[in-house]
DNA sequence: TTCAACCACGCAATCGTTTGCGTACCCAGA
DNA sequence: TCTGGGTACGCAAACGATTGCGTGGTTGAA
């Protein structure tokens, strides 16, 4: 490996002046500086960040910690979490936490073993009282991405939940449904935790009664299941939200074993838009979360948090999008009061 | 932070003991050991990974390189991946290639610097002449993940796909098709233009003559005008390969546009199958990349030429299953002499 | 001629580990 | 009393950068 000191020794200087150099750290002669420059070209000299790392302290690099599920939303999030880190000049340690307290805690141990800057977390349901207070003792700068579980005192950023559930209810009531089922993931989880209060508020404003036995809470793989019991219910539901992906994936799952046609038999709105929400028949009325937003601010504010950790933690929570298609009933007009967006 | 100079202090004895005693690397007394371990307890002490890095020359860190597209089976690469390399005690570093040749040499040098233990690269068509060589300059470790370019001398793994294309011809012939179109990704891409070649062969044991009309090579966001554009020819296709992931999606758009009912008007059958596969009317019928297993082996490889950098470079290509369904035109027959898995 | 101010650069300590050499001690056998 | 072989541990030199403190040389004003 090429090394500074190969570099001084190919231009004639101390190792001082080559980091001097390379690092603009300190004025050097415009003659050294391009004999510098010259060597470091001609050797192919890189830096060593783990040298750097030692003597400086940071590692320019961040981790993100999430668990690794199939939903489409996270490549975009990747994505856009990597552009933001890049263009900073910082790297993405990814770490699968499975959504459980214990691998979450060793993910989190082994970010920090690697000294890294930050840490991006989404939160599993025990995150709060098992891995959350671990990560404040140690004053790793944090920021909560995706869910927001409430008192942490940490940084947060995630989609706003409570008011969009409340708005896709309340289409539904509009259109005329009177019986409206809820099927999304467990409790513990604040995304549907949030969802679940946004649809008992939707369903005061359309002025109609919350009834629990149209509520399914359940974990990703259960929710097929879980809205064909809603469907065996004495008075089934004309109408459903389904509160995340996979939860969409198993609403269009009981509805093709009932052999009920989506838009007609059942309307269908859903959380979370997926790239395939216009090829179905009929197509998805869905909100789009704003996931490369949510990831760029989590990113941006983990570097101000790095820079200022004494800064007051703050909560960012940002609207979905509505788009509105077919599978609530309508036949493509705008929701009053909406901000929309029309397919193409 | 806590070192291990605090740890040596606080048990009495000097860093090389501590040292020896939490790498288990030399004997050391029980009742010092008991010691020095009641001190890392209490002390809450870690370790230092840069610091580790600098001296022993690893990082049980590797890179992994690709572009970060929407293709939903990039998750469960990234699931299998990470996984494989956590169970072997290593952690991941993503940086997204864009599928350009500089941000991916922008993106390797920065893993470089990094000092990872090996590569994990997707490579984008001009790899082959402009990154995979410094990267053999440089001996860094590397696998090649998913597209298989030709006489690299560097390990590779991925999808097995000029059989599978031609199975995939061979049964739209069989299903009585004379004009079967190919919608892929562009000629330099090793995938698209293997799955090109797989189309031939395959049409050549249907006994149909090889149409360059009939053929689109094109970028991912170009797929359904492609598509629309075959379909104005004078002699349109009346079954359609879809090579990738956005080519499926660029044909489903253009067929309902055109308001052809796939499966009817136009028989579609695709590489790499999706999970909403079984969604739409009618259900695709696709073949489904081991992509966990390719994940998996790529790690295995890259772990052993680690351990062995003289080795001599293999390719492994991973044959996908085929999920037969109804878009081909078929009311869920099996095919002949083709190893089929069923929907539930 | 002297001296201050400034410019251009180098010395050497430092970061937290790992690890090749030693050294001090103890005990058994000659 | 030596000596030889163990056992239990410590010293100090790396690893490759960053950076506070100097030092030698030039210049311009007094």
């Amino acid at each position: 490996m090429v090394t500074m000191r190969d570099v001084a020794e190919l231009a004639g200087v101390s190792i001082t002046t080559v980091s001097h150099v390379v690092n603009k750290t300190r004025p050097v002669a415009q003659s050294t500086a391009e004999r510098v420059l010259a060597a470091v070209e001609s050797t192919g000299y890189t830096g060593d960040a783990i040298a750097r790392s030692l003597v400086t302290g940071g590692t320019r690099s961040i981790g993100l910690a999430l668990p690794l599920t199939g939903d489409p939303q996270l490549m975009a999030l990747l994505r856009a979490v990597d552009a933001e880190l890049n263009a900073a000049g910082h790297t993405l340690i990814l770490a699968d936490t499975h959504d459980q307290p214990e691998t979450e805690t060793a993910a989190i141990r082994s970010l920090r073993s690697r000294r890294v800057d930050g840490v991006l977390l989404t939160p599993s349901p025990g995150a709060p009282e098992l891995v959350l207070p671990e990560l404040r003792r140690a004053g790793v700068p944090t920021v909560l991405l995706g869910r927001l579980p409430e008192n942490t005192g940490i940084d947060q950023v995630g989609p706003e939940n409570v008011q969009a559930t409340s708005d896709l209810v309340r289409h539904l009531g509009e259109l005329g449904h009177r019986r409206i089922a809820l099927v999304t993931g467990p409790d513990g989880v604040s995304t549907a935790a949030e969802r679940a209060l946004g649809y008992r508020l939707g369903l005061g404003r359309a002025k109609l009664v919350w009834d629990s036995e149209l509520v399914a809470s359940v974990p990703t793989e259960d929710s097929a299941s879980a809205m064909e019991r809603l469907l065996d219910l004495p008075g089934p539901p004309t109408a459903v939200v389904a509160g995340d992906h996979p939860a969409l994936v198993g609403v269009l799952r009981a509805a093709r074993r009932r052999g009920l046609r989506v838009g007609t038999d059942l309307a269908l709105v859903a959380h979370e838009d997926v790239d395939w929400g216009d090829l179905l028949d009929p197509p998805i009325t869905a909100t789009a979360q704003p996931v490369a937003e949510i990831g760029r601010t989590a990113v941006r504010m983990l570097l101000e948090r790095i820079a200022d950790p004494e800064r007051a933690p703050r909560t960012v929570r940002l609207p979905p999008t509505l788009v509105h298609r077919q599978s609530c009933g309508c036949s493509h007009q705008p929701i009053p009061d909406q901000h929309t967006r029309q397919e193409p």
